[in-house]
DNA sequence: GTGAAAGCGCTAACAA
DNA sequence: TTGTTAGCGCTTTCAC
């Protein structure tokens, strides 16, 4: 394969003036500048991204770490983010971490060692301490979705405790007391505020908490299915269920039909994200907007201005959401 | 941050004798390993990959070049992949095309200069010359899902033809003979060989075409939903759907509930792939399984050949799919 | 078993 | 405006 060297020797120049040309960044003749491209067509020459990321200390590569790259949530995050940095000419490494942290762990330091420019972490494991080292090492790390204390970097959220409060809320106004929650797993932030967001609106409303109605999930299908298999065999059934995520949501769903419990009229039901295919499916879901496109891109311009100044402070940008109104409610009064 | 030199004045050895303790390809004696390991210890030294890359022209990252990313067809695909490739260390780089032509050839180009080790083309559009051009220059092409002719590199397909037929066949055996396609674009391979297919099982059976039934697509949501919203005013309705693609698939089940039609009763409906969410949908499809997953894998190792042995002919995988009955047809017998 | 040194392909400081 | 050259961080040949 052709290289600088080539192409100026084919075109009687050094390869400083080459790489001029290439980067059009000095001044260059017009002479010079056709020479060179004539040589480059002749030798069909196509620059060494990896020699230059190795002279400049730049790589052009931003790192993304999704848990579960088949949730559309975190495709869409992807996507907000490849859509705001490929026009800068970044390109994105992926990589799926299945919730496992030592899986997370070593792709954060393959990651830090082909020296992406900056890493993504959409991810739900708690290790601040070999994220803080990596950090302070020099991997620019922007946490998107979930907060974790301690790790000290960016951070895109959204405003999960404001917006599960007004979910558990609208439940209540609708005459629910018995209201049930499908929470992911405590550790990661988000299931903490939005647990906490349920507890506080109950509270408010001085409806006792029924631990039986406080349901373990993770995040995840089969986990959240079958702590719903559960729930509804019991003798007390909940009235309402608020799910905390979308592929749970769907679980619930599945699991409701599965008991011969229609939603609204036997069970309502509040999700925070929507379910894949809403228009194909009864009834149209009372749920939290997310919009993780647009997280995505905020986590995009945010690392441009990171890695266009070099200094910047820690931010942390907060996303709020809305809510939809649907007809998985139904009215107790 | 450190870099071999420093590890190397620190355990007071070479830079040679470092970079054997991190290969492990050279022997080295216990007592300068320890030194080693400890200076890499104290330093927090993290190898830096571009260099190694530049050095051994490798560079352990794969290109993923993807239509749709938000198409769970397209994630399971990657996810195959990853899941063959990452043991080996190779990460993935991602591109979405978003169907665009010239956008593809730009990422192609990037991929190419970035060194990647091979790229995956999953991909619609049809540039043999330039792209032939690329492998050429060494550039290590592997197309899946789509066949194009006159480009020359290895495949993995599956078999459209075949799986197609037996659909259409499944059909006519229920005494279907008003059967219409919703199709992807023509210009795509596997389109092509769905419409063939389809027109073959017609002909098989003495039935006759009717060009009405033959509905444009192009494999996404809102052109397949006008085209349905349009051949539902039709005075003569077909019997019967073959849906050539998931996305496609749903926008005729949103197009057929919104005209108040209810599948299999007043419109049977085959899929070439499952919907998203089938446990929560009534019917049950019957559909060809498609397993895109085990494509991506096929495809890991396929490249995972290629790069360890650096001479290997060209190939063409085919994978033979299994069609899964549901109850979306209705026996018109 | 170990070290010295060349060189991967490029950029940029410096000199002309 | 152009050329020369050092050097980015690593691997690997060659000599010891």
């Amino acid at each position: 394969m052709a290289t600088i060297k080539d192409v100026a020797k084919e075109a009687r120049v050094s390869t400083a003036t080459v790489s001029r040309v290439l980067n059009g960044n000095y001044p260059v003749s017009q002479d010079a500048k056709e020479k060179v491209e004539n040589a480059i067509k002749a030798l069909n020459y196509h620059p060494n991204a990896v020699a230059r990321s190795l002279k400049q200390n730049k790589t052009y590569l931003i790192g993304v770490l999704v848990p579960d790259i088949a949730n559309p949530y975190f495709m869409d995050l992807a996507r907000g983010i490849e859509s705001v940095v490929s026009v800068e000419g970044y390109n994105l490494v992926f990589g799926s971490t299945d919730e496992d942290a030592s899986k997370e762990m070593n792709l954060l330091r393959v990651l830090n060692e082909k020296r992406v420019d900056a890493v993504v972490v959409a991810t739900r494991q708690e290790k601040p301490d070999k994220i803080n080292e990596l950090i302070n090492q020099g991997l620019n790390i922007l946490m998107v979705d979930t907060y974790i204390k301690d790790i000290k970097c960016d951070y895109v959220v959204e405003d999960d405790y404001d917006a599960a409060y007004r979910l558990v809320k609208h439940l209540i106004e609708h005459g629910h007391t018995q209201i049930a929650i499908v929470n992911g797993l405590l550790s990661v932030s988000t299931s903490q505020q939005r647990l906490r967001a349920y507890k506080d609106a109950l509270e408010e409303y001085g409806i006792p908490i029924n631990d039986k109605f406080l349901l373990q999930g993770d995040y995840n299908r089969e986990c959240s299915y079958q702590s719903m298999k559960q729930l509804l065999k019991e003798e007390v059934l909940p009235t309402a269920i608020f799910s905390t995520n979308n592929i749970m949501t769907e679980s619930v769903m599945l699991a409701a039909k599965e008991a011969g419990l229609s939603i609204p009229e036997d069970l309502s039901l509040v999700s925070f994200g929507n379910i894949t295919l809403p228009g194909l499916i009864e009834p149209q879901l009372t749920y939290i907007k997310q919009n993780s496109f647009e997280m995505g891109k905020r986590a995009g311009n945010l690392i441009l201005d990171k890695l266009d100044h070099t200094f910047f402070e820690s931010k942390e940008h907060i996303i709020h959401l809305d809510m939809q109104a649907g007809d998985s409610v139904k009215d107790m009064h």
